[in-house]
DNA sequence: TCCGCCAAAATTGGTACCAATATCATGCAT
DNA sequence: ATGCATGATATTGGTACCAATTTTGGCGGA
């Protein structure tokens, strides 16, 4: 593993809070890499607007904005839905069987996992669904997009109650899309990534 | 200008062919910069997709992926249509204006201008025109999307044809915006950026 | 007591150098 | 004559070091 995944992940775990500045001696003691390798991940890591480069004074991880995020989820919205039909198309019961093993491992992480854990299955199952699309290029943008937003992690699956709600938009997914019903598999998905605050 | 736009304008120019061995020190020659410089646009580059990376080989030019550069296409038609909506609301009597100049400024380019800076006119005016959306991550996605096709510059814009065509499909643009026709506007973007081969 | 200035420490970022690896050319054996 | 091995050369990539900038801590003055 990289050394720009293992700061990615910590990232996402809050070991490294927003705002944090990421020194890069630091990173070379806690993960054993060189000058070279961290400054690498650094600069890449910022290209992915995950953390930000401040001139003479260092990396430090992005402060959430609640409009960018939202902008960022619209662009999700567009782009799954756009990926449906050929989704539809491409589902076949194996496939299908697939998904829902994901959906079940998420499921089971729920009761037993941690956040990080409950984050990653979540992953897995959107990756597994998007890869039916015929256009391999949406899957590796929405994943893209998807690593900007999950820093705002802790605000968006803090409660068991939205986490469950989501285990179940998963399944009615997967219903929908053994149905073959492209639009109600929209809908799902639209709700799902807006995730509407309740009442 | 950067190390990194200075060699992605070298690409786009064709001075830099597909496939061809990007050596660090030639760069640091020709573009009178430090080492690290140079090594930190290609990383840059590499991440873009613009080049590609290969270990203890160095970086050189991709070579253009034509299943790949459709799958663009169709992420931007999918992108840029979903704009439209937004675009149509958004557009005051002097957008528009800016936006007609722009289209002006790529017609007369047509004539007294090199391909490259056909390019850049035409850069600008899709620049323009998807600024009155109100999602501005979109706008950055795009361009991203399009800085990646565009190494195949010499395939689609090799004939006088079809740089008028999209001249003319320019003022198409203009005129259903300016007629606030959105469903006009996503089918004239559509053909546009699909620029289907004539019969 | 609080503010501003100055020095010291720490961090970033660049330079030079060196090792590791790949490519190329030469010579040898078949 | 051709294929292969071997050594020379060139390029990449990493290590160590140093300069430049920023931050921090302390001191003096208002």
């Amino acid at each position: 593993m990289t050394v720009a995944d293992l700061i990615a992940r910590d990232v996402r775990a809050g070991t490294f809070a927003p705002g944090t500045w990421l020194k890069q001696i630091d990173l070379e003691h806690r993960y054993r890499f060189g000058r070279p390798d961290v400054r690498r991940a650094l600069d890449y890591l910022a290209q992915k607007r995950l953390v930000q480069h401040v001139p003479n004074r260092g990396y430090h991880v992005v402060l959430p904005d609640s409009d960018q995020t939202a902008h960022i989820l619209e662009l999700r919205v567009i782009l799954e839905t756009a990926a449906v039909d050929s989704i539809v198309a491409h589902a076949t019961p194996e496939a299908i069987r697939g998904i829902e093993a994901l959906a079940r491992k998420f499921d089971e992480l729920i009761l037993h996992g941690t956040v990080l854990e409950q984050y990653e299955a979540n992953l897995a199952f959107h990756h597994e669904l998007l890869s039916l699309c015929s256009n391999p290029e949406l899957l590796t943008l929405v994943t893209d997009l998807r690593s900007r937003t999950s820093s705002a992690l802790a605000g968006q699956w803090s409660t068991r109650a939205r986490v469950e709600q989501s285990s179940r938009e998963h399944h009615q997914m997967i219903k929908a899309l053994d149905a073959r019903d492209a639009q109600q598999l929209k809908d799902i998905i639209t709700r799902h990534i807006r995730q509407p605050k309740e009442r």
